[in-house]
DNA sequence: ATGGTAGTAAATGTCTGACATTTAGACAAG
DNA sequence: CTTGTCTAAATGTCAGACATTTACTACCAT
């Protein structure tokens, strides 16, 4: 894989970092590779040298890149990507082409882990969180039955559960938040949309929603799991 | 809060790197304060600026600090902090004065989510996640009794609970075996050591290991459990 | 042939000094 | 009291030289 395909940037080093990232999330280098080297970046987007390498020191920070001297960069397993850096979270978000075992990866750890969350948000959530439950939900509401407000939709969708992992009040989940994004947003696009679907799934949200309210950490756990299991079963995660 | 205490180092930037990052961890700095400038930095431990920066850029991307042209460099919430970033863990160990409220937060997270993790192991497990079990419990056991072990009786621990989480063959869940050795290791220091405290919990992990080996989920979530409930007890998590 | 050894090219890592950009604060004009 | 401008100080960027590491090659000795 060349850099030929790759479209010239405008931005600085986070721009180009951004780009680079996703090409390899998209999986265009296979585990292995060696990276094209400094010097060839640098001048096939004419920048220095210097933002070449703070952009390859980024994607090194995230796991994506093995770098030694002499030797050139070479592309990681995908074992060692840092799913967990906010930054990739980022670089994610928007990617339709996704690669599909990292999708399924993610969708099945927030299957295990969001029923957890959702107990612990019981216990634990003040008025600041349910407040934002409540608002990401009737912007679910709001957005369910125009198709032209998917996207909209999807953003909500991504509050209400993000808020979960707020209310959480564990300074480890609540960095876990982050990965919905990425998740959520592949799978927009992977659905079909019927309206039934969308009623379905917010009544499904509803339930949470007031099991979190009346602080019912059981009940909570089992609505969390109702919310994914549909999608779960889909993937081949639950059968 | 001053450069003055901290020594003079050795190796490049990543040693650099982990002084600094060590010194933010143990709470020398309060959130919001300003961080010493490049310059300062530089010439208290005589390396070149590029060394400085390369060092505040890794903390940067942990999510340490916070730096602005013209406004200089400023330490963060402890709550914007990256505690899944593997720098992170590694900068922790070994670090005897960690502040209370990160161990704890880091021991509510596993008490929550080691349950299902073990789950998880039970139904995904290898023969490879089973051998790498057997040997880190072997290696508790061996050194259970000897107070002069104790060190390398934690190592073991770490080992045991990684593997569990390798089990689970999840790209997610694995990433947070790192999480495991700051979180051991601070509380080696803070319990009595009685060796009928190490029988006890040698036991509790006998039983997570052989729930995972006949494939029992619902058994190793509760064992799991169990292995944790002791200490959670302690630090307040839970009643 | 085979194995070790020196040499060479190519890549990343580091240093240095100069310059650019951003920000906070002081100060004066309206 | 507000607004604009200037200045100092900090981080950001650049370019070029040099250092270090690595893989490869050619060569020589056994």
């Amino acid at each position: 894989m060349t850099l030929e395909t790759l479209p010239r940037h405008k931005g600085g080093a986070d721009e180009l970092a951004r780009l680079l990232a996703r090409a390899l999330l998209a999986g265009h280098w296979q585990p292995g590779d060696i990276f094209p080297k400094e010097m060839d970046i640098g001048t096939h987007f004419d920048v220095s040298r210097n933002q070449v390498r703070n952009a390859l020191t980024r994607l090194t920070a995230a796991g994506l890149l093995d770098r030694t001297a002499g030797r050139g960069t070479h592309v990681r397993e995908m074992s060692d990507w840092h799913l967990l850096d906010p930054l990739m979270s980022e670089w994610m978000t928007g990617l339709t082409d996704l690669d599909p075992q990292l999708t399924r990866a993610i969708y099945a750890f927030r299957f295990s882990a969001e029923p957890v969350v959702a107990g612990l948000a019981a216990e634990a959530a003040d008025s600041n969180d349910i407040a934002r439950l409540e608002a990401a939900f009737e912007g679910m509401q709001k957005t369910a039955r125009s198709p032209a407000a998917r996207a909209q939709h999807a953003e909500y969708d991504v509050m209400f559960h993000d808020a979960a992992y707020q209310a959480s009040h564990n300074l480890v989940w609540r960095q876990m938040g982050h990965l919905l994004r990425p998740s959520i947003m592949a799978l927009v696009h992977g659905s079909q949309h019927r309206t039934d679907t969308f009623d379905d799934s917010l009544s499904r949200h509803r339930r949470v929603l007031e099991a979190i309210m009346r602080r019912d950490a059981e009940a909570a756990s089992r609505a969390a799991r109702e919310v994914l299991r549909r999608t779960a079963i889909d993937l081949g995660i639950v059968n």
